[in-house]
DNA sequence: TCTCGTTACGCAGGACGTAACTATT
DNA sequence: AATAGTTACGTCCTGCGTAACGAGA
């Protein structure tokens, strides 16, 4: 069998904040079409698992201990990182972005904006393209106001993008960059793997992953 | 019935990552204590409950496709999430941490550090304490390097510390900070929750969180 | 006494193992 | 031919519902 050394089960761990905003077992089991003893029992399953004690029921109505107030708050810290995973997948597996917003240097913004266009036209449902400096959009990159940048060096002044950079070059399969027409994006989340699937369409780009040497056919 | 929206079950989340390191889905169930099978099926859960393809079985060894490189990096980010919960909530529990790094402003320091060290001593393993300025233990807070920050002031002009907010008052049960003595800290994560069990302990002194009002039942 | 939470119990669905089959190299 | 993955099928277990019980306000 699995060893499973995990504390709880995420169909349990996303009735316990449940349990906790409508103020008792009950009033969550009926907002959420299932029974009080199945509650019951799911805040039991997690605190034998625990070995933890979550709620006191001397009183009533129910209040959290401290151990509980500490497992609402990470709770939700994973069931919102859990839940938009869905949609990513969604996302990837159709190939498209509901939106993306790119920023593109000045200098490469006479000569891309129409290219990148017509490239992501069916790739995205919505694009928006702001031109600028690098830099400013390196820093709304990091402030989620960006999806991707494209500039002309291969950003490598910017910290923390190492993993998600990419390079692109026009018209070709040629792992390293041709001198001219070099430039280098960096996308984050869902996008940056969009991305990676670009690598393999068949299209006027291709786009490498950094390390170097990733091939379009991921290996384990 | 529970409704259920999530893509995946925390188990078979925890093993998709290890199919990927291992090469395989057969080595993967070697290391794991599971039959291959299991893992076949695991797998085919998660797709077929998000309605993705997550490799490439035409091939081998097996291809991640785009979609499940998405979900390998998700994975580690979640699983990452999540494992440290159980000893969170364990020290939770037993009322103890196993390290706490104080920052304590210059001006405190003199007053505090021997009664701190001495509240502290059944409560955390190792207290290591920090002297200086206010501000950059802010900084240190915000990065991780320190768990609790003590100043002179309700540090309201430091973002994001809102919630996470305590004060406390030498001996007495006073809700309303006295003038003289008054002292802020703010921590985050299972310390935080930490201190806001100390507030029901008897002790030197009472802790309250901010937004004020709050006693020491945690109401749901 | 009323509401809420727990326990007991039964059933249905799911998870995993064994075995047989298929496919890739 | 060999190794790996899938499908089929049987069993066990657990998760949920109904019902009965206990406890707090």
């Amino acid at each position: 069998m699995m060893a499973n050394d995990l504390p709880f089960d995420l169909s349990a761990l996303s009735i316990f904040p449940a349990v906790c905003e409508n103020g008792g077992m009950a009033p969550a089991a009926r907002k959420h079409d299932i029974t009080q003893p199945a509650i019951s029992q799911g805040i039991g399953d997690i605190e034998s698992r625990s070995d933890t004690l979550l709620f006191d029921r001397s009183v009533r109505p129910l209040a959290l201990t401290a151990t509980g107030a500490v497992l609402r708050e990470q709770a939700g810290i994973v069931i919102a990182a859990v839940r938009p995973i869905a949609s990513q997948l969604q996302e990837m597996q159709s190939g498209r972005v509901r939106q993306l917003r790119v920023g593109i240097v000045d200098s490469l913004s006479r000569a891309l904006t129409a290219e990148l266009s017509a490239f992501m036209k069916t790739r995205a449902e919505r694009l928006v393209v702001h031109t600028g400096l690098t830099d400013s959009h390196a820093a709304a990159l990091f402030t989620r106001q960006l999806d991707l940048i494209i500039g002309e060096d291969d950003l490598e002044d910017v910290a923390g993008l190492e993993r998600s950079q990419l390079t692109a070059v026009p018209g070709g399969h040629s792992r390293t960059p041709h001198a001219r027409g070099v430039r280098a994006g960096a996308a984050h989340g869902s996008l940056r793997a969009f991305f990676r699937a670009l690598a393999s369409l068949p299209s006027g780009y291709s786009c490498t992953t950094r390390p170097a040497g990733t091939d379009a056919r991921n290996r384990l």
